[in-house]
Parts: C-alpha cells; sequence; structure tokens
DNA sequence: GATTTAGTACGATAAACCTCGTACTACGAT
DNA sequence: ATCGTAGTACGAGGTTTATCGTACTAAATC
C-alpha cells in the first residue's frame, strides 16, 4: 500500500496519513460533525467509490471540499483523480487495524439512529 | 435509572440526559478532546467514583469543571456530589446500551496510543 | 464563627471550525 | 477552440470551543 497519491489524472496530489499515523482524536473529530457522518454512511451503504457529488449534501461545493478534506486528512477515506471528478472509498481496512471495532461501532449507532437496517 | 440529579449533600441539580437521548455526535465532540480522554480513561482504568480533583488535569479549575459538565451533559459519565466533592462515574452501561461497542473502542485505542495494557 | 477544601459562575480572549461566495483549474465533450 | 462539469483555493463572516482569572458558594474542619 503505498501512500503517495495516485494521481490517474492530475498532477495533483492528495495527502493521505499513513495507517500507522491515524489518530484517535482526529478520527473522532472528523466523525463528529453530520455532514461528515452521513458521507461516511454513504460511502458504507453503496460499498463502492463515489464521486463528492453524488452525495448530494445540503452544503456548497466548497464547503463540501472541505468536508472531504477534513476525513481524508484524519485517514477515514482515501481520494483520487477520476476525470473531472474525485471519487472517495472507506479506508475500512486501516481504520480496523489502528483502531478496531470504533468504525463499525459509529456505522452501527448511526444507522440504527436512522432507522435503517444493518 | 431515575433522571434526576441524587442531591447527596446540596440543592444542586446535575442535569443527566437521559439513555435514550445520548447522541453519537455529541459523544464523539466529547471524546475528541485530549483532557477529557484522560478523564475517561482514568475513570475506567480506575473503576471506582472519582472526584475531579484525583485526575490531576494540566488545566485550570474552571476548565477542568467546563469538561466535566461537556462529559456529563454527552451522556458519558454520572456525577454526583459528596460533601465538598463531585465524584464521577463512566455510564458505561448506558452507553453500550445507545452506543455499543463504541466506549470499548476508544478505551482501547487509546490504551494502545498509551502503551499501557489492556 | 473562621478557615480550608472543592468546585461553580461569569465574563474575557484567542483559536478553531463551518459556512459561504467568488474566482480559478482540470478534464471531457461538442 | 469553446463550453460544461467537477472540484480547488482563497478569504471572509459568524459561531463554537478551550482556556483562563476572579469572585463566589457549599461542606467539612478547626
Amino acid at each position: 500500500m503505498s501512500e503517495s497519491a495516485s494521481a490517474t489524472a492530475s498532477g495533483r496530489r492528495l495527502e493521505h496519513p499513513e495507517t500507522s499515523r491515524i489518530r484517535l482524536e482526529t478520527v473522532l473529530s472528523a466523525l463528529a460533525d453530520p455532514v461528515r457522518l452521513s458521507i461516511v454512511l454513504a460511502l458504507d451503504r453503496e460499498h463502492q467509490d463515489m464521486a463528492c457529488v453524488a452525495f448530494e449534501l445540503p452544503v456548497s461545493k466548497s464547503t463540501s471540499t472541505h468536508h472531504f478534506r477534513v476525513l481524508r486528512e484524519a485517514g477515514i477515506i482515501h481520494q483520487y483523480y477520476e476525470g473531472t471528478s474525485r471519487k472517495s472509498r472507506l479506508r475500512t481496512a486501516d481504520l480496523e487495524e489502528r483502531l478496531p471495532g470504533l468504525l463499525p461501532a459509529v456505522l452501527n449507532a448511526e444507522r440504527a439512529r436512522r432507522g435503517e437496517h444493518p
């Protein structure tokens, strides 16, 4: 698992923390926001890479960019370029290695709150 | 489990959310702070009720009060008066009922980070 | 009653955060 | 080459947060 950005389409780099540098407090902060929580939930539900636009977030484009960056810099999602869009994927395995049980617990609780079936 | 404060020594009331009103985002926010995380860790490690002064936090008294209130209002700790001091206890069972697996995951991760034995 | 101990209440301050709009870039399609 | 789509960068505005000091309260002790 290399950590240098996979620049499929542009020369732009996307910084991702190594798994060993994922920090509990940063992850908790990142997840403690309703918009970001809904992003994480959608990524988990669809279990496929999603472009930012697919989330239909109730915020502006720049705010959306901000939230995705927070998630990426916390080590919660992996992002890469594909054409004009940027795809995101949950770093499920990395999170499980570094913070075992945390993401499943958060996903379960939030799904339960929303009345979604597990 | 009654929710009206147990005013052992004073007439002062301490507000505690009912278990059913514990919110994921509030809990995540509350745990996403180093001082509060160390409070929760100490409460879990000592497995007994602790007075605020026993934590020896690296902040002033008023800041300490603030952090304990955040934890209490999030539903993470229960507090009651005893003499001149205020004792705190983790609401382990309530959290497990409402947000299963979350607290153990956080405690494990933080203990691992600190190099403490589980 | 006076003192000590433990903690609260009330601002104040400085940093961080969420939000937005505008201007810009990169890629794909026409 | 032009246009549209998807997203970034930057800066600003407003709110929340963490921190503190000072002044206060309640209980235990002297």
